[in-house]
DNA sequence: CTAATAGTGTCTGTGAGACATTATTGA
DNA sequence: TCAATAATGTCTCACAGACACTATTAG
């Protein structure tokens, strides 16, 4: 073990990419109140003309984490510079990736993180559609570009960890706000995982009236106990619902919890 | 990007650590054949005394993979090194950490993995219970010991995760050979998730004969089609099941796959 | 015979899925 | 009134859970 006499350190830390998702809903044109168009959309930046690898291409943001610092907070800084949003948005660790010739440039690992940002605060890049630097793209158009290194695939496999945490988690709260109806829940899920597909009626009743799930959202009340509603997407007042912090644990085996 | 113009290598590339499981067995003494009791087990190794951090500390094997390997080969040379078993065993990457001050010796991050390994690959060392650099030790009595640097933790979370996949994936078949009974497959389950309680006569019912779950394995037959059976734990032979490599994607928001 | 485990049968209440129906609001 | 969505109701079949029961083997 004579590796144990050597300084550890990397000149420049450990490289560090982000995918940032966010679901734009679009209303829909109608004369009535009417269910928005949620889709799911990741955040992508163009690298400079002059850069040594991959030039003009467009790629996660990335960056380097330092020795006085954890990798979340490595992840957490590349996202404020490049959405300005503050800590209070959720990060999750992906994967971390090392191959030799991922980067042309030599060995360069990458601690792949993704973020989960409400639309809210990223109104100014969601409205400048032609930003040369970032860009939001929706899932669809990012899977078709080429992107640089090896991106494409570290998309993918983000995506998938999304999807599998949207469906096993209650991270759909990330994309909603603290109060949310029934429907704007379901979207949600829908956004991120497409062949998620229920009648809307047995999904609220499932959610609602199951032995096991029950619990898992409960009905938003004011101060009197009387019903919060919401009229967001409708004419008619919806009923507002929040999540309890309750997380079922499923298994294929049985339909139980464990 | 100025960082671009320096050259990106760590002298000894990037540090892996990697948790090893198995599930030891132990037949149970009695004049009759019966169910064998199942403990989780993971490996330890011993620190050299004049290791320069943490001398004489039980720790996760570790080491260092280079920059012509991929960090899974860099895990699977560490698990040769340690249980002399070859590529066919399957390792999961967990996660990635770093912290200031996680190593006293200075900026050292891990990417740590875990491997299940079947029993019959690791008889010498399960023989081996006082062994000076290398042990199995019960899951409890890993979580008891004070272990080098914060192996402790990862041990938790790797802990955690290989609980998370045995409920959400077909990862039991690591621990079980080709054809298992109904019961081996109960009782890999419960070793790794204590929690998991269930009648073995409604386990073994949902899961042949429910919709979401049929085809999730199925049942052995020889080149006659007659059933293939196994009395290594009972005196009447029990049905002989294989999984068919279907994995069903579960969900918290209702019963089904999607 | 007994001891052990394998496997089957049955009954009940709950839940999933399909679908129809009613309710509530703004314009 | 209409258009949209919210919410409720109903019916059937699947299935989860509890538990008793029978079957098969070695010794």
């Amino acid at each position: 073990m004579d590796i144990e006499k050597k300084v550890y350190r990397t000149p420049d830390g450990l490289p560090v990419d982000i995918a940032i998702f966010t679901i734009l809903s679009r209303e829909q044109p109608s004369s009535y109140r009417t269910l928005a168009h949620r889709e799911l959309n990741v955040l992508l930046v163009k690298r400079s003309r002059d850069s040594e690898a991959f030039p003009g291409y467009w790629a996660l943001p990335g960056g380097f984490s330092g020795e006085n610092e954890t990798l979340a907070e490595a992840a957490y800084r590349e996202l404020k510079e490049e959405t300005n949003v503050d800590n209070f948005v959720r990060i999750e660790q992906v994967k971390t990736v090392y191959y030799p010739g991922r980067d042309p440039r030599g060995w360069m690992p990458s601690v792949v993180y993704c973020a989960l940002v409400q639309e809210r605060h990223l109104l100014n890049l969601a409205a400048d559609t032609d930003a040369e630097e970032a860009k939001l793209f929706t899932i669809g158009e990012a899977l078709e570009m080429t992107l640089a290194f090896d991106h494409h695939e570290l998309l993918q496999d983000t995506l998938e960890h999304v999807r599998h945490m949207m469906m096993s988690t209650t991270i759909a709260s990330e994309f909603l706000p603290e109060e949310f109806t029934i429907r704007e829940l379901y979207q949600v899920i829908q956004a991120v995982v497409p062949s998620f597909e229920e009648d809307i009626a047995n999904f609220k009743r499932n959610l609602l009236a199951t032995k096991t799930r029950k619990g898992l959202i409960c009905e938003s009340v004011g101060a009197n106990g009387e019903p919060r509603t919401s009229d967001r997407h409708s004419n008619r007042p919806a009923q507002l619902y929040r999540f309890s912090g309750y997380e079922p644990s499923i298994s294929i085996y049985n339909s139980g919890i464990f």
